[in-house]
DNA sequence: TGGGTGTTGTTGAATATTGAACATTCCCCA
DNA sequence: TGGGGAATGTTCAATATTCAACAACACCCA
């Protein structure tokens, strides 16, 4: 794993309030408008201390959606998750859960056509998350665990980002279930289902 | 006015984060029980970072105190205050106002026979005030504003200590006007005489 | 009673943050 | 369309904070 070099107390309270500071200002305007001025003010911290940190604002953007993502991982507990099913129903409500509590900045983020760099990062993410748990399983020799977890994040991801531009009309639990049952329906390989049809 | 040199936000942020950090701890548990440890962990701050701002925790209180006085003052205006009379009800009331909100602290403060340190600074505080006001007013020469300070201040700051000892049984107002009618029964000098209005 | 434990102030060197300046680029509007 | 005022990155010396260590002391309890 990385180094992990213990960090000074300071940097991680600057950090703490920048970003702070710098998701605030997201939910308020545009993120074109928002100004490194805007943010160090906010934050209480000098400007130069902002790019002591990160590049630029970009970066910014970048780290914070990074950290959001983790959240995610840590919220639903995916890296510990039992072996038993890819995706039981419950796991996905909390995905959705989480979606949904961080709406404001999803929503956000998603709306402002600056999608596609965080489609991308949640695609890869899930993507990521998704084939380390289907290799983690007994996996059938036939199924390409690369392919599926690409095939799977990508409806995911779609599903996901239909649910946040649509002012999440159903509830995270419906949600859950139509993706699960979705899954199986399309033969994806769960360890539990046994289901799968042949790869065409 | 005093030089007041601006100082580095570090040090603003730093004091704040203590502050707040001993507040919180004083309301929680008993002062002597109170470690610096607790004070620079709650504060994430380093714990010699306490003593570079402050000599001791009862320089802590001590200070606590301080703002909490000058708090005061903002929140009453009094030093802006105008001329007319010394204690119009309205004002009163504000600083009865002013006790009841900021009632945790100052009850702490009075319940643990660490009453005389308080009461000697406030006593001091209103005193001074009373008398900067008292000196702004056109005087009568028989009353000496000395004493009269000292007599309304002591006659104040012991009613505000009844008040909050017994929890506050009576509305901020209902206090204010009381307090008002005992003043002026006892032949306290206030310009009561030229209680023009409309001057403003 | 004595030792272990935790608290207190105080150091010194390492590091992060600050404020101020600078040249450059951006972009608004006259 | 050009100019002027903001915003950008970057630098520097000054300063505040950090971490780790220290000796001295207080307190508790075995």
């Amino acid at each position: 794993m990385a180094a992990e070099t213990k960090t000074d107390r300071r940097v991680l309270k600057t950090r703490k309030a920048i970003m702070a500071a710098f998701l605030e200002l997201f939910l308020e305007k545009e993120f074109e408008h928002i100004t490194v001025l805007d943010i160090s003010e906010r934050a209480d911290v000098n400007r130069g201390t902002v790019y002591l940190h990160y590049m630029d604002k970009f970066d910014l953007l970048d780290q914070c959606i990074g950290e959001h993502l983790e959240g995610l991982a840590a919220f639903c507990g995916l890296h510990v998750l039992s072996t038993e099913s890819v995706t039981p129903v419950s796991e996905l409500k909390r995905v959705f859960d989480f979606f949904q509590t961080n709406f404001p900045f999803f929503s956000a983020l998603l709306a402002k056509k600056q999608t596609t760099l965080f489609r991308e990062q949640l695609l890869a993410f899930v993507s990521s998350n998704l084939r380390q748990k289907l290799d983690a399983q007994v996996s059938r020799p036939e199924v390409d665990n690369e392919l599926n977890a690409q095939f799977m994040a990508s409806a995911f991801v779609g599903i996901v980002e239909w649910w946040i531009l649509h002012g999440m009309p159903h509830t995270s639990l419906y949600m859950a279930e139509q993706l699960h049952l979705l899954l199986n329906r399309n033969g994806i390989y769960t360890s539990k289902g046994m289901n799968r049809e042949g790869t065409h």
